[in-house]
DNA sequence: CCGGACGCCTGTCGGC
DNA sequence: TGCCGACAGGCGTCCG
């Protein structure tokens, strides 16, 4: 994982019964007694419930063992996520402080992106893909956001009008509801916690579909990278702003 | 503060 | 068939 789990978390987290379980951006929140445990499964992580007999694979990092003889198992082959003890307030912790809105709630619109967005050359995929800004705008669903908005993916953040900026709002939101309820977007190896794979993948609009036609114009979708990161979109679709 | 680059890590894939 | 480099991705960190 891209840190080393807490020293000493054996002893901090025996005994303390888990009061609840929250969500932050793509953070996790197991809330104990006297802190919490902070977690992130990075891009490949997952979490089970398992027999602590089970023998452990060879990407399964760590046991959470609870009392009924099952325990939280995390794997995370390419260790890029996290797990770590804090005794912060949730939402303290230097990780979390500073992250921008939930997407989905309330709070989250064309007003505040545009507010945000003054004043930055910063090209607007980065821009919403920045976790200051909002959470939970990864690489997949920013190109097809900025696909459903018709919006470039390389237009200077400043650049983009009110009116746009309402519009991509609106499909970060749909993008991000249609995927949830598809159960997420597997490109490999994703499933879910019912040990399924989500379906949005077949939704994808743009991305990874370089070469081939745009749904709506027929055009040939293109691909480029913006902040060393793989952007797909229309050229006829989505307007440049500058 | 801002923006760009980089590193972390491993499985997979295309090219030779 | 085997090897190797490129690539994918979230996000913290470093540098100018």
């Amino acid at each position: 994982m891209r840190l080393p789990v807490t020293e000493g978390l054996e002893v901090k987290v025996t005994g303390e019964v888990i009061g609840g379980l929250r969500r932050r951006g793509k953070y996790l929140l197991l809330e104990l007694q006297d802190g919490v445990i902070l977690l992130h499964l990075g891009m490949s992580g997952s979490l089970r419930i398992l027999p602590v007999s089970t023998p452990p694979g060879v990407h399964d990092h760590l046991d959470l063992i609870l009392e009924d003889g099952q325990c939280l198992r995390m794997r995370d082959p390419r260790r890029f996520g996290l797990f770590l003890w804090t005794e912060y307030p949730p939402d303290q912790h230097p990780l979390l402080r500073s992250l921008g809105p939930e997407p989905l709630d309330e709070g989250f619109d064309g007003d505040y992106l545009f507010g945000r967005s003054r004043g930055r050359r910063l090209a607007i995929k980065p821009f919403i893909m920045d976790a200051k800004v909002v959470v939970g705008v990864g690489n997949i669903y920013a190109s097809e956001s900025l696909f459903l908005a018709g919006i470039r993916p390389d237009c200077p953040a400043g650049s983009v009008s009110k009116q746009d900026y309402d519009q991509l709002a609106s499909a970060i939101r749909t993008v991000l509801s249609d995927s949830i309820s598809a159960g997420g977007t597997s490109l490999r190896d994703f499933v879910g916690e019912d040990g399924h794979p989500g379906y949005f993948a077949r939704q994808l609009r743009v991305y990874g579909r370089i070469g081939q036609s745009c749904l709506v114009c027929e055009t040939l979708i293109q691909q480029v990278r913006i902040g060393q990161r793989s952007s797909f979109f229309c050229p006829k679709c989505q307007k440049r702003h500058d």
